[in-house]
DNA sequence: GTGACGGTTCGAAAATTTTGGAACCGATCA
DNA sequence: TGATCGGTTCCAAAATTTTCGAACCGTCAC
């Protein structure tokens, strides 16, 4: 078969921004939707795998979810690393401390509403 | 004439919230924008009149800039009070601690690029 | 009053983000 | 090999945000 390479959906390793390269407001943005934040609240007291990563009660579909992994992913507050059949999504806690310090604590001590 | 009040353009007092209703991520998202976030440096230093809000470098239209400070101050980031014929843009700090300690400074502190 | 000034609101177009189904991929197991 | 599982990517539609000209408003100077 052609094209062995034109798609990425199977790719192992996602890419991540360096720690140093991090932008503020992307993080800022990343983290200013309701369900991704939820998310990130959650994910602060350990990494979880993707299926774990549905909002509180209700469903989302997977490609929803995704997309929203991807969002924080890019902007360098998780990490989404593959592990056998599954991937484990975690805070990048130290990075955004050393990068933005103060930043995370701060967001994560906020008031949840 | 009829319709006195029809419309809000000539509105002497605009609405802020309350810092006890200030959300998370309303301000998060306020902050994300590239050119807000500017202002909100710039205004760390003390309050501006409006026309003084425009970037640092180009010109954006009167109507641009005016959206951009709703959003800021509809989040609760600035206050825009009016003052004569002009209006003074200020950062709600001290409301902006109270609600959120420690992120204002972290935003503040992190690095600019 | 009349006009200029500083600034907001309205309205619509352009750009971006969000959403979700379908196709796909690699790992695992039979 | 083949099928299933966990999850990403592709694509297009819907929703939201951004942009900006035009209309408007209140203040001040004349």
């Amino acid at each position: 078969m052609f094209n062995y390479y034109r798609t990425m959906a199977g790719a192992r390793d996602l890419p991540h921004p360096d720690t140093a390269n991090l932008v503020l407001t992307d993080v800022l943005f990343a983290l200013s939707d309701p369900s991704r934040l939820e998310l990130v609240r959650r994910l602060a007291s350990g990494p979880l795998e993707v299926a774990a990563c549905q909002p509180t009660g209700g469903e989302v579909p997977k490609s929803t979810l995704s997309h929203h992994l991807k969002t924080l992913r890019e902007a360098g507050v998780i990490r989404n690393v593959p592990q056998g059949r599954q991937r484990y999504v975690s805070l990048r806690r130290d990075d955004l401390d050393e990068r933005f310090p103060g930043l995370l604590d701060a967001v994560l001590g906020a008031p949840a509403r």
